[in-house]
RNA sequence: GCGCCCGUAGCUCAGCUGGAUAGAGCGUCGGCCUCCGGAGCCGAAGGUCAGAGGUUCGAAUCCUCUCGGGCGUGCCA
């Protein structure tokens, strides 16, 4: 297998002669901006720098020390830029064979020894699943993959929300006014119901809070008690509802740790802070101070009525991950509202000097906004005010509307309901993960009901013409068989797809680093786009033998590309649609 | 008040950490199925990259300020 880029920069090093570790580090080849510039280029600039001399110099230097070989047909100097050309026979053989051998980067990397903790979706399960928990899992759930495909050792953690103050009120509602029926009915719904009605009595009667704060001590006191005992039926019922949500989606879990499994291990962390001397009373709280830090507001362990908070749980969560998982990194998908959270949490660690700091990264991401009829304004959801969106009605709703195209467009289609159920999950999730993280997200029913332009159902309708040309072809399955005599030369006017087919290895190793799934998303778009317009052009069944032949590689391929690439964001491709 | 994030075409967004003429989709307008799937393809119109300074060979990208929008700001998570 040959990695063109790799054999690139280890010739244009060659033609510069001896080169320092910082002129090395100088040359990033990337795709030029406009393709008619080449294939791939280098622009001169900090390389020049270095030489001490002007970037057109240093770049007609190069392309005239350049020479050509098999794989490089040409290097041409424009100004500052040196522009290669690959070979088209070399461009074809070398991506298509390694996407239907399976090497990486388009298959699985062999393992590394990184470990990674990734924690995400971590639902408060004393609320519904809705809308606004989307985010954390699908995107977490992709960062996994991706981290997967990579080598790492990866740990994706559930850090259920079934602690604390939330869960109390939950709790302090079920106790007065459940109704186990009614929970049985719809127990997604039923909480939501009982979770608006706390809020809004709550309102009126401050006491009630008081009283969940008392139920929550009574729980924290670890005896066997009435509060121990609605915990954990509560904590059932909710998991069973929210398995849901996560099957529909394909969003698997490592480890199902949530708040309550670091309930015996706080303690210690509490020790571990007094030892250290830097855990401080203030009006009745333990608190550690983080000004050092430029931190004004100090972070609070302890209570002053005794119990712990979120941070206290986060910290003997690190400890925990540290010890189990020996991590390189630990991310935490989670909103970027609570930035602040997580910056005290780093401090905190760093506060007593813990190496674990400097892994600890927030990946936040934006909120998912509403649309105010009444004055036009894009607003955050405000669940208590009882008009969230349920994950289910926006899965179910895409679905639907998925069914109706496939009646219309395909109405023979066999395992319709299946298939469909995988193309409207699927434009939900990758509209979901198509644009940058940190933005917000605003909710449009229009947006998620879209199947045309840059969508999910887009990128699967690439794939299921590519499978139904495979399908009604004699090409074998056997990449060998199928590999084997294949003229590259005659792929030449594929360029355009080999080409971006081959940014698929940077852009999972930029997703990775960046923890930014819409990397991957983005160039799956852009493959799809190559894929349609090459498809239009270009014949493969009623090609020339030999033609034929070379196109059924280059279509099976491009077909295996699409489907790892949705698979890391959690798409499902499709064969037929 | 202070801190952080965002501001790119009518709308929704890309723009690979400073490089070549700022790109897509939707919408609008105009083309394309006797041909492997039209959920598609090709083309047109549409820009003071919020504004003003600065840094340098070069800025949508980095720095400062201003204006908009959002989020956060000890006993919730």
């Amino acid at each position: 297998m040959i990695d063109l880029k790799t054999h690139l920069e280890h010739r244009v090093a060659a033609a510069l002669g001896d080169l320092d570790p910082a002129q090395r580090d100088a040359l990033s080849l990337m795709p030029p901006k406009n393709r008619e510039h080449g294939d791939i280029a280098l622009g001169c600039f900090q390389l020049a720098k270095l030489r001490k001399a002007a970037p057109p110099q240093v770049a007609a230097e190069l392309a005239a020390a350049f020479e050509p070989d098999d794989l490089i047909e040409s290097a041409e100097a424009a100004g500052p830029f040196v522009n290669f050309r690959y070979r088209r026979a070399a461009l074809a053989q070398s991506i298509v064979e390694s996407v239907l051998r399976d090497a990486a980067p388009f298959g699985r990397a062999a393992a590394t020894d990184t470990s990674i903790v990734i924690d995400f979706s971590s639902p408060n399960i004393a609320k519904p699943f809705h809308m606004g928990h989307l985010r954390s899992t699908v995107i977490g759930a992709a960062l996994c993959r991706i981290h997967r495909h990579l080598g790492a050792t990866v740990h994706g953690v559930n850090h259920l929300g079934d602690w604390g103050m939330p869960f109390a009120k939950m709790m302090t509602a079920y106790m007065k006014w459940g109704e186990r029926d009614k929970l049985d009915a719809n127990p997604m719904r039923y909480m939501f119901d009982l979770y608006v009605r706390y809020g809004k009595a709550a309102k009126e009667d401050p006491s009630l809070d008081e009283e969940a704060a008392q139920h929550f001590k009574a729980l924290e006191s670890g005896e066997e008690n009435a509060e121990r005992e609605m915990w954990r039926f509560l904590r059932d019922e909710s998991l069973k509802a929210f398995q849901g949500p996560y099957d529909r989606l394909g969003v698997t879990f490592d480890h199902v740790t949530g708040e309550s499994f670091y309930e015996d291990k706080m303690q210690p962390v509490l020790e571990r802070y007094e030892k250290a001397g830097v855990l401080v009373e203030s009006d009745g709280a333990d608190v550690v101070d983080l000004k050092e830090f430029g931190i004004k507001v100090p972070c609070i362990l302890r209570k002053s009525d005794g119990t712990t908070l979120y941070h206290t749980r986060d910290l003997a969560a690190v400890f925990y991950r540290e010890q189990e998982f020996d991590p390189t990194r630990i991310l935490y998908v989670v909103g970027a509202e609570q930035k602040l959270h997580f910056q005290q949490l780093v401090a905190v660690l760093e506060k007593i000097g813990d190496p674990i700091a400097k892994r600890v990264e927030h990946v936040p991401f934006g909120l998912i906004l509403a649309l105010n009829e009444e004055t036009g304004k894009w607003e955050k959801f405000a669940s208590r005010g009882g008009n969230a969106i349920f994950l289910d009605e926006v899965l179910d709703e895409a679905v639907a509307g998925v069914r109706k195209i496939i009646a219309e467009k395909n109405p023979d289609l066999a395992d319709a309901d299946r298939v469909a159920e995988k193309v409207g999950v699927g434009a939900i999730v990758f509209n979901d993960l198509k644009n940058g993280r940190v933005k917000d997200v605003k909710f449009d029913w229009s947006a998620m009901l879209a199947f045309e332009g840059e969508t999910g159902p887009y990128v699967q309708y690439a794939g299921a013409r590519l499978a139904s040309i495979l399908r009604k072809s004699d090409a074998p399955e056997d990449p060998d068989a199928l590999l084997e005599g294949v003229d590259w030369k005659l792929l030449e006017d594929a360029a355009p797809v080999l080409l971006t087919m081959q940014e698929f290895g940077p852009a999972v190793v930029r997703a990775a680093k960046e923890s930014e799934p819409s990397v991957i998303t983005n160039l799956m778009l852009r493959i799809a786009g190559e894929i349609h317009s090459y498809l239009r052009e270009h014949h493969v069944l009623r090609a020339e033998p030999e033609l034929r032949n070379a196109r059924l590689a280059l279509v099976a391929a491009a077909k295996r590309v699409l489907a790892t690439g949705l698979g890391l964001i959690g798409v499902a491709a499709v064969d037929e649609m």
